[in-house]
RNA sequence: GGAGGAAUGGCAGAGCGGUCGAUUGCGGCAGUCUUGAAAACUGUUGACUGUAACAGGUCCGGGGGUUCGAAUCCCUCUUCCUCCGCCA
């Protein structure tokens, strides 16, 4: 979430940038979160007063006591009494004052950065940079769907049998790909100086909160309702959170994160168009990366970031272009996101393989995730996080673009992981 | 799942209901010494809030209670440890 502090000192700036996110009330959340703290604050005085009052009295009467001066002592005793009473609904209207504040301050998404193009809809997405040749594919060609059935790939009626639509079993081949995939995308981050975690695939109520899945989409998450566990959308959510309270040194960063983990999302109301095959599931697979640096660094990072989900996209040799997300199409708890798009060649579709955001502070301040800084305080830091990638959609990539007559070719990078250089049926 | 024990600052570890935001050691930082380092010595060293700066307020796992006053007493939740049971 923003800091107050920085509202009530850019008013002019966050209503700026709030527009372009296409925030509507912005100017009403923003007076009600200034009016709501400038309350608190003048609550927090009044409180402190009256405890300092009775911090000093309850002193005195101790030392009454120890002097046997029973009868001050008692005098001083229906003093404090008296001040506790006002003490209580002045403490009951600045937690109710505190709480308000807080549940405003979350409705506020995250300031877009300085080189987000204002827009609404994916149109208005600017597309930075592109690269890989689109494939010729013969006439005959098919959809990695009816790929993934000639060679026994992937059996997404059986997967509704034990499940539900979009939990595919992967099978053989296609099983096997799926973890040359994955081993292939951490060994290429751990090459780049990023550490391999293994995080756990339920969190609790604070973590999905510390990321900004709650209080916002929980529509979105699978929840546990007995032990009251959110199933992770995606690695981001664990692997951010564990720096969650806790003060890095100086030395300590920038912390380099990669993990491998299942996501699960609902999906609600995504249903019919894009969801054939690959395309949208409930559980897929995906590596992510994440980054905690300083603040002064973050946007370097985030291009740094970029650079290196292109280089593993080159490497896989498929088509993709690079997209700046306009402030409307933006995620809510981001200050500016490249999404990565691959070409699916019999499908003739661009597929969303990657979003590699900064979120400056935003998550980090739900989070106090901080680091003492060279003067010895202590500030927050900034987080980033990417794909790097998510399987479903490159395997229907991999598969679509690289059918020949009797088999798939795969990339060379993929042939150590996979055994081989190519699915068939021989 | 059953029976016990514990939770204090980066770590270890003290703490009769009042002067304890907390003894001490280690670690960290700064300095003295040294060509440099180590050792030794000296000083310094929690977080949040708040102020122009002081002051003030809050925090000893979380929540609640007793009391004029709680790290210290009571209730409750959570987590960890030991033993038993079960188990990949």
């Amino acid at each position: 979430m923003l800091q107050v502090q920085f509202i009530r000192q850019n008013k002019a700036l966050v209503l700026e940038r709030l527009g372009i996110k296409n925030f509507k009330d912005a100017a009403a959340v923003v007076e009600e979160v200034l009016a709501l703290d400038d309350q608190r604050r003048k609550l927090t005085l009044d409180y402190d007063e009256t405890q300092a009052k009775i911090n000093t009295a309850s002193k005195e009467i101790g030392k009454l006591m120890a002097s046997g001066n029973k009868a001050d002592a008692e005098a001083r005793k229906q003093e404090v009494a008296t001040l506790k009473q006002a003490l209580g609904p002045i403490n009951e209207s600045l937690i109710a004052t505190e709480k308000l504040l807080h549940d405003t301050l979350v409705k506020l998404p995250n300031l877009p950065g300085p080189k987000v193009p204002a827009g609404k809809t994916p149109e208005d997405n600017l597309e930075v940079r592109g690269g890989g040749q689109k494939p010729v594919l013969p006439g005959n060609a098919v959809p990695h769907w009816d790929l993934a059935k000639q060679y026994d790939l992937i059996d997404f009626e059986l997967g509704n049998k034990i499940t539900g639509s979009g939990f595919p079993v992967y099978k053989k081949q296609g099983a096997r790909l799926q973890r040359a995939l994955i081993s292939y995308f951490l060994d290429f981050n751990t090459a780049a100086g990023y550490d391999e975690m293994l995080p756990p695939y339920l969190v609790n109520e604070a973590s999905a909160y510390g990321t900004g899945q709650l209080p916002d989409k929980e529509g979105q998450m699978y929840f546990v309702t007995e032990d009251n566990f959110y199933l992770i959308p995606t690695a981001e959510v664990p692997v951010t959170n564990i720096y969650r309270d806790e003060i890095l040194k100086e030395a300590d960063l920038p912390v380099k994160m990669t993990a491998y983990t299942p996501c699960f999302r609902r999906e609600a109301g995504s249903y019919g168009k894009d969801v054939r095959g690959l395309n949208r599931l409930h559980q897929f697979e995906k590596v992510e990366l994440v980054q905690l640096v300083k603040p002064e660094q973050s946007y370097a990072v985030l291009e740094e970031m970029v650079a290196h989900v292109e280089k593993l996209i080159l490497s896989l040799g498929l088509p993709y272009r690079i997209l700046l997300l306009c402030g409307g199409d933006m995620g809510f708890a981001s200050a500016q996101t490249y999404d990565f798009e691959v070409y699916s060649a019999a499908q003739d579709k661009w597929l969303e393989v990657s979003s590699v955001s900064n979120f400056e502070s935003y998550q980090t301040n739900r989070m106090k995730a901080r680091y003492k800084d060279s003067n010895g305080k202590n500030q927050l830091l900034h987080s980033l996080n990417g794909s790097s990638l998510a399987l479903p959609r490159i395997m229907a990539c991999l598969l679509e673009n690289n059918q020949l007559p009797d088999g798939i070719l795969l990339p060379e990078v993929l042939h150590r992981y996979f055994g081989s250089d190519r699915i068939s049926n021989a």
